[in-house]
DNA sequence: CGTGTTTGACCGGCGC
DNA sequence: GCGCCGGTCAAACACG
């Protein structure tokens, strides 16, 4: 796991190729093969001690977390793009205060995930020359939060950080379940539901 | 008119 | 104790 924090990308065609191909096969069990600890370029940054924690928990935190399983990878193809998954929870994290983070190739800072965020705050950060944004999921209830921000070494790179895990399906499932006869539809529906994450 | 975004102010944590 | 910094709030604004 060190190893992708002194090569955080080290050959991402390869990695996107599948995903866009076919989203399905690459399940987050195998995603999670690419996840780190704590949030990219910021370990990298300080080298700190805390990317070296334990992971210590399955790939489930990841879909429940982040995605409810699969929408992200949909996502993903939409946008074309290199997705290079890293997860990270912190130690100071307790139980069910999951944290994932994302560094994905794309000209959009903002993926479609299959929930719909509402941004509630942007600022400059430090380390880096381009401003963090964060969404919190405006379904009712459910205090997930985002943070997105492009990366400092190359704009190319967004980096998405997932906190907290969803209290409902992603939008996304629920038309996956209703039309899986046929993928168009999903995709129309789909993007026509959020359609404020693309603003 | 309802919903989402923007943006400056404010607050709390942390390091010095 | 002080200042810096990240995160959040909330009023104003934009858009459909």
């Amino acid at each position: 796991m060190d190893c992708l924090d002194e090569d955080p990308n080290p050959n991402p065609n390869h990695f996107v190729e599948k995903y866009i191909v076919d989203p399905p096969p690459m399940d987050f069990d195998e995603l999670s093969n690419y996840l780190m600890l704590d949030e990219y370029g910021f370990s990298r940054d300080h080298q700190d001690s805390s990317s070296s924690q334990s992971v210590g928990s399955s790939s489930q935190n990841f879909a429940g977390g982040a995605g409810s399983g699969g929408s992200s990878g949909g996502a993903a193809s939409r946008n074309n793009m290199n997705v290079e998954v890293r997860r990270n929870k912190l130690n100071k994290v307790e139980g069910d205060n999951h944290r994932v983070a994302f560094r994905t190739k794309s000209e959009l800072e903002v993926m479609d995930d299959g929930f719909k965020w509402r941004k509630y705050g942007k600022k400059s950060v430090k380390n880096s020359p381009n401003p963090r944004n964060y969404y919190k999921c405006s379904n009712g209830g459910c205090n997930v939060k985002k943070r997105v921000e492009r990366d400092r070494d190359d704009a190319s790179y967004v980096i998405t950080t997932y906190e907290g895990v969803h209290t409902h399906e992603s939008p996304s499932v629920v038309y996956y379940n209703q039309m899986h006869a046929d993928p168009n539809n999903i995709w129309t529906l789909r993007a026509s539901s959020q359609s404020s994450a693309s603003s």
